[in-house]
DNA sequence: GCAAATTTGTTCGTATGTATT
DNA sequence: CAATACATACGAACAAATTTG
C-alpha cells in the first residue's frame, strides 16, 4: 500500500475543505455515510476523521455529527508596551473580566526559584488570577513575589484582592523599589489538565497552549536583579502576540495566517 | 464507566514517567505484555499509549519499541534585538548553517498582500532560506518583497545567493531606503505537510509550529509604510522565543518551563 | 417528561502489512 | 531468513450524548 487508506480519505475530505465545497460550520455526512462512500469500515473512516480532528479542521460532537471548524478571530496581547504588567488587549470590541486575584504562600519549585534568583523552596508568595474576554478564559496568570518584600513592609502582595494603581506603582511608592526592565520568554507545551478544563481544550492534547514567562527587574549596584516573575497561559490556537520595535503604525493590523 | 479504561491506562502510565519509575529513553513493556499487564486488549494499550504520543511523552518505533521521550534543549531566538532581520541564536554552543536563498516571483496570496498593503494578486518577490543548528533544522525563513523594489533599481533581490551585507543595508544603499521600525506577530498552528516533513515532526499533527511574521517599515510622509515581510516557521517544541525590554541582565538564563 | 432514532465514543477480536533487529 | 514490535484494516457490539417525535 503507497499510503494508508485512513490518509487517503482524510486528504480527500481536507481538499473539499480546502476548497469551500464543505464550508466552516457544515455537517459531514456521518460515519457509516462515509464508510459507505469511501468502501471502508467504520473505524477507518475514525481514523480518517481523528487524522482531520487533529489538525482542527473539524470537530466532533457525540450524538450529533461532525462539523468542519469555524475560524475563530484569535485574541492578541501586545508585549511591547505596558511597562511591568502583562495586560491582554483584544482585537475585537470585547468585554473584558478578570479575578479577584487568589493569593498563596509556597516554596519556590525550581522554575520559579531560578527566575527569581531565589534558593530553591525558599518561601514566594504567588498571585493567581483568570481573565475572561467576552466570556470566554483568555488566559491564567501568576505572579509570584519572594518573601522578602513583604518583610520590608510591602503587606498588601498578601490582600486577596486587586491592588488597582498596579502592583509595580506599590512597590515603587512604599518600598522605592523601581522596575528598571523585563524580559519575556515564550514557549509552546500541551496544557496540564486544569488548563485544559479551564480553556475547554479538547483533552486530546492537540490544543498546545501558550506560556509567557515576565520577569521585573529592578535596580541594582551590580546591574538588574529580577524581583519578580510572572507566569500567563494562553490558549494557543485563540491567540496571537505582537511586538513592536521603532516606529510602526498604530492600526491593528487584521490576523495574520501563514 | 466513570472514565475510559484507555485514559485510566495512559493515567497510569503517566504517573510512572512523572514520578521517575520509568525515566526519559527507557523503553515500555510491548503492547502485548501491556496488554498482559492491565487485562485489556491491545487496540486499547494503542489507545492509551497513543495518549501519551499525543502528548509527547512516548515515542513509538516501529520494530523496536516504545520509549519515553527525552527533554530536548530549546534553542533561543531573541526578538528584541537586530534591526530588521530576525535571526536565530542558539543557547548553546552550536554549528549554525543556513542554505542559499531560493528566489521566486509569484502572485501574492491574501496574507502576503494585506501585509505588504499592495492588491491581492500583484508581483512579489520571496527569497527562502532554510536555516540548520547542528545539522538538525532549526528554521524555515520566507521574505516577501513588492516587486516595485526591483523596478527601481534593486535588482540584486533576484540573485539566489546572500547578499552578505543584509537587504536591509542594501536597500538602504540602493535605493535610499530606511527601515524605521518593525512589528512581530506569533502565532502558533500546526505544521503544513512540507513543513512536517522538513522538520521532521511526527505527520500526526500533534507538534505545533510557530510562525514569526515580521513586517518591516520604512520612512515615509504619512507615516511609517511596510515594504517587506518575513515569515519565520520554528517547530515550536524545540524553540523559545525572548523579548528584552528596558535594562537586563545580559546572561541568557536558562530554558523555563511552566 | 419519555421513548425512539441518530451519531459519535469505547472496547473487543482478528488478520495482515511494514520496519527493525 | 526469522523473530519481534508497531501500523493498518476489518467486523461487531455496546455505551453515551443529542435531537426529534
Amino acid at each position: 500500500m503507497a499510503q494508508a487508506k485512513y490518509r487517503k480519505i482524510a486528504q480527500d475530505l481536507l481538499e473539499q475543505i480546502r476548497s469551500g465545497a464543505v464550508r466552516p460550520g457544515d455537517q459531514l455526512p456521518s460515519e457509516l455515510e462515509l464508510g459507505d462512500k469511501y468502501s471502508a469500515s467504520r473505524n477507518t473512516i475514525r481514523d480518517a476523521v481523528k487524522w482531520l480532528t487533529l489538525r482542527g479542521l473539524v470537530e466532533a460532537k457525540p450524538g450529533q455529527g461532525t462539523f468542519a471548524a469555524q475560524r475563530v478571530q484569535p485574541f492578541v496581547t501586545t508585549l511591547s508596551e505596558g511597562n511591568g504588567w502583562l495586560s491582554e488587549v483584544s482585537n475585537r470590541s470585547g468585554t473584558a473580566m478578570v479575578t479577584v486575584p487568589q493569593v498563596g504562600i509556597r516554596s519556590a519549585p525550581r522554575y520559579i526559584a531560578d527566575r527569581l534568583h531565589v534558593p530553591e523552596g525558599a518561601q514566594v508568595i504567588t498571585r493567581r488570577q483568570e481573565r475572561y474576554i467576552d466570556r470566554t478564559p483568555s488566559s491564567v496568570q501568576t505572579t509570584a513575589y519572594s518573601m522578602d518584600l513583604v518583610r520590608q513592609g510591602a503587606t498588601r502582595l498578601l490582600d486577596a484582592e486587586n491592588i488597582t494603581e498596579g502592583t509595580v506603582a506599590y512597590l515603587g511608592e512604599r518600598l522605592g523599589l523601581r522596575q528598571v526592565g523585563h524580559r519575556d520568554r515564550l514557549l509552546v507545551r500541551p496544557p496540564e489538565e486544569d488548563e485544559a478544563r479551564f480553556f475547554r481544550l479538547p483533552d486530546d492534547g492537540r490544543a498546545p497552549v501558550v506560556t509567557v514567562v515576565r520577569t521585573g527587574y529592578r535596580d541594582h549596584d551590580d546591574g538588574p536583579v529580577p524581583f519578580r516573575v510572572t507566569f500567563t497561559v494562553f490558549p494557543a490556537g485563540r491567540h496571537q502576540f505582537v511586538i513592536d520595535s521603532g516606529e510602526v503604525p498604530k492600526d491593528p493590523p487584521g490576523p495574520a495566517e501563514g
